[in-house]
DNA sequence: AGCACGCCGACT
DNA sequence: GTCGGCGTGCTC
């Protein structure tokens, strides 16, 4: 008999291993690597990965595998071999690596159950239970919980009248749609035809058109075309035609109409970055590209070129972007070209749209995926190139186990495939950049813009100087001249500003009591819409108050300034104005933000008022301005890349100005107008703002001069919290070399969320070949504590947020 | 992670 | 003498 090696969905140290299986005789065709199934684990059902097929086992007790959830593997070879290397590469459990591969509808949803046993009527049980199975002889364990009833089923189990089972239930809903179909082949339906009752018109013309049709067809399409329900009724009765539910996919881009776009002519910049791509793809080698070319410079067409090469070799490209929904500009250009080749996956789908897109990579049915993070681990099969467009974008991070780079996950798939990788941006991450200067990356530059435009204008408005003179307003002189001057020439203005919310927080003005979330060291957010406070951690919520709970006073003040009350200053100031506003509160529905982004590109509005989410993507020929409110406010953020994502933030929202004819304005608002990334995002000047930022992160022992690990140690007791850390910190310094630097124990920049002290350390090293697996033994040294007393250790190798 | 098993104190 | 509390260790 043959064995399954299973990893089982206990995420857990325990069962962090494989576990065999027999494999019944009915199931050895199916049972294959890869495939998902159920297994008895103790006394319940759960799920598992089939990782491998063996003949013997150690083990001698072994039980059968109870049933098989997919007849085709979900993760193929190189994806089962992916995930061992996620697994060591991010220090997580096998299971999860191989959870975050797949789409969320195919994760396992168990359900607990107590069902009479056979020949059992519930007149046979005790009184109380009776009511329990009033629906049926099944009843769920939750209700029996809550009705208190866990003992008597107990005794009921033991005399043999119930049983509990343990149920997996797959997610997958495959929506499925009813077809009507000729039963008959097209001569037997014209001897139908003659058989009908000449009054029977309708029922003539529906056989009309199946025998020019022969095919299934939906319902609803025929009633489309002028047929009647009762027609088709009367035909399936009769025999003649047959109804059968039929599989369709969920399409979010249904009903769309995306015209053929032929590839544009390169200009000699761009054929001069592609050659070198295309023959990487030729060969068939692997290397990584570093595309490097400022906003409007044509990287996509670049793209779209390779992939076009890709295709015609038979072969497939991933194309990952920062968070999909936020560009159908960039899906809309995949498939002009591209037509029903292209998958797209992200965030905005609904789970059962987002399994049918990659049932569609599984299926061969489609070449190109256009999609977030998550579609990196696509199941294509033959890779022909990898894109990652905006690649110092830190969404490509997963902040949650795995913990993986999308990009370091790109690179060592395109090594398997032996295709190369491009990394597309105007303002590279440090880390990549560094890369492509010491030759580990290929630099490809594109320098210009396609049409020659100059960059836009870029002004930058001390605030203090404008306090100084009397303006207490949100809006500079300056920015409000140009705002005023944008709408008397119906041309469009952008305002950005990276908060949400009304005012950051309120303050007392007699005492200075600011109110904090009473479980997270933060103070709370006021949101004008619901008059609620916020809290952005743990979701709490309570009323404004009216006076300061510290002393009564009742001069309460509002501080900081949020889009929403920027959109009210501008009603105020400017009231002809039509302002759009972008924020997470307004695009939190489905389609809400392509809405809402289509509104503003077809001329609803002059000013387009938003949060980072409107920072990429938006190009539209009548924007001439751009306006950032307060330029600093991430600088003074405690992470060592805050000039770094200031200065990529500010360049691309200055993008955004005057891409096609008309020439653009830039107006950058800072109370820091002298900090070397303002400073050098209003001149456009990358290379500068490298050779600075490169030596600020030498002096200060960072990436990319080291890597950087961090443990951060949870816990309710502040003490247990401080004393794991220290330990684990004086663990980890006594195992590293001399060169590494470790930094702890400190608290979080965050000490408390959600009623947890926080403690972390901060390893920065160059080269440990030990610290994966002493990073391995803190894990292994407090898993006890970590399982029973509530001891929290998150381990992230490579983190983006130090929080 | 669940869950059973087992050992201890409080009770019909 | 039994019920139910939680600590301990296993799950192929």
């Amino acid at each position: 008999m043959k064995i399954a090696s299973v990893i089982v969905d206990v995420p857990a140290k325990q069962t962090d291993k494989t576990f065999d299986y027999l494999i019944p005789d009915n199931l050895e065709s199916v049972i294959v690597p890869g495939v998902r199934v159920n297994v008895p684990f103790g006394p319940r059902n759960i799920q598992g990965f089939v990782t491998g097929i063996k003949t013997e086992s150690e083990f001698k007790k072994l039980k059968e595998i109870a049933g098989a959830l997919d007849l085709k593997p979900v993760l193929n070879k190189e994806l089962l071999l992916l995930g061992e290397w996620l697994t060591e590469h991010s220090l997580c459990y096998r299971i999860s690596a191989y959870q975050a591969m797949l789409p969320a509808a195919l994760k396992a949803k168990y359900q607990k159950k107590v069902v009479l046993t056979e020949g059992t009527s519930k007149e046979d049980l005790e009184e109380e239970a009776r009511n329990l199975f009033s629906s049926g002889s099944e009843a769920s364990w939750e209700t029996a919980v809550e009705q208190n009833l866990v003992n008597l089923l107990k005794r009921e189990s033991d005399r043999g009248l119930v049983d509990v089972v343990y149920e997996v239930k797959d997610r997958v809903r495959r929506k499925k749609l009813k077809h009507i179909l000729p039963l008959g082949d097209t001569d037997s339906l014209a001897e139908q035809k003659e058989r009908l009752s000449p009054q029977a018109k309708a029922q003539r013309r529906l056989l009309d058109f199946f025998q020019e049709h022969p095919a299934p067809v939906e319902l609803k399409t025929l009633v489309a075309n002028g047929f009647s329900q009762a027609a088709v009724k009367a035909l399936i009765k009769a025999g003649i035609l047959g109804e059968q539910d039929m599989e369709v996919y969920r399409d979010p881009y249904a009903g769309r109409e995306f015209q053929r776009q032929e590839p544009l002519v390169l200009t000699e910049a761009q054929e001069k970055a592609i050659a070198p791509i295309l023959s990487s793809i030729e060969e068939e080698r692997h290397e990584v590209f570093l595309l490097y070319g400022v906003t409007g410079s044509g990287k996509t067409e670049i793209y779209l070129q390779s992939i076009q090469q890709v295709l015609e070799k038979g072969e497939e490209a991933i194309v990952l972007v920062p968070e999909i929904s936020l560009t159908p500009q960039m899906v809309k250009r995949f498939k002009e070209r591209f037509g029903d080749l292209v998958a797209v996956m992200h965030s905005g789908l609904s789970a059962g749209e987002k399994y049918d897109e990659w049932r569609k990579i599984q299926r061969r049915e489609v070449k190109v995926v256009v999609g977030a993070r998550s579609a990196i681990f696509a199941p294509f099969k033959n890779l022909g190139i990898i894109i990652i467009d905006e690649e110092h974008e830190t969404s490509y991070k997963q902040e949650e186990n795995p913990r993986y780079h999308a990009r370091d996950v790109a690179i060592h798939r395109a090594a398997t495939h032996r295709c190369p990788v491009v990394l597309g941006s105007a303002t590279p991450s440090l880390e990549s950049f560094a890369r492509a200067q010491k030759g580990v990356y290929t630099l490809l530059a594109l320098p210009k813009r396609m049409n020659e435009q100059p960059l836009p204008e870029v002004e930058i408005v001390d605030m203090r100087e404008e306090m100084r003179q009397g303006n207490r307003s949100m809006f500079s002189r300056s920015l409000f001249e140009k705002l005023e001057d944008r709408l008397a020439k119906g041309e469009q203005t952008v305002l950005f500003l990276n908060k949400r919310g009304h005012s950051s927080f309120v303050m007392c003005r007699d005492c200075g009591y600011v109110i904090n979330c009473p479980n997270c060291e933060i103070t709370l957010t006021y949101h004008r819409y619901q008059e609620q406070m916020k809290c952005h951690y743990c979701g709490y919520e309570e009323p404004v108050p009216v006076i300061c709970p510290e002393c009564t006073s009742e001069h309460i003040r509002y501080f900081g300034t949020g889009t929403q009350k920027v959109e009210e200053e501008l009603t105020k100031l400017l009231p002809e104005a039509r302002v759009i506003r972008m924020d997470v509160d307004t695009t939190g529905k489905k389609g809400s933000h392509e809405r809402l982004l289509n509104a503003f590109g077809e001329g609803a509005a002059d000013i387009l008022l938003g949060t980072q989410m409107i920072a990429k993507g938006l190009d539209f020929p009548n924007i001439t301005l751009v306006g950032v409110l307060s330029a600093d406010t991430m600088l003074h953020l405690p992470d060592f890349r805050s000039s770094e994502k200031t200065f990529q933030l500010l360049t691309q929202v200055s993008g955004r100005a005057g891409r096609h004819e008309l020439p653009g304005e830039v107006v950058i608002q800072t109370y820091t107008p002298e900090h070397y990334s303002i400073e050098l995002a209003g001149t456009q000047d990358y290379d500068r703002f490298y050779q600075q930022e490169m030596m600020a992160r030498k002096l200060h022992k960072y990436p990319p001069f080291y890597y950087i690990a961090l443990v951060t140690v949870s816990h309710e007791e502040l003490m247990k919290a401080v004393s794991v850390t220290e330990k684990i910190t004086r663990y980890i310094s006594s195992r590293l070399s001399k060169e590494a630097v470790v930094l702890g124990p400190v608290a979080s920049p965050i000490p408390r969320i959600k009623n947890r002290y926080r403690y972390q350390c901060l390893i920065k090293y160059k080269k440990e070949p030990e610290l994966r697996a002493s990073l391995r033994q803190v894990l292994d040294r407090y898993q006890q504590e970590t399982a029973k007393e509530g001891l929290q250790i998150s381990l992230d190798l490579n983190p983006y947020i130090l929080m």
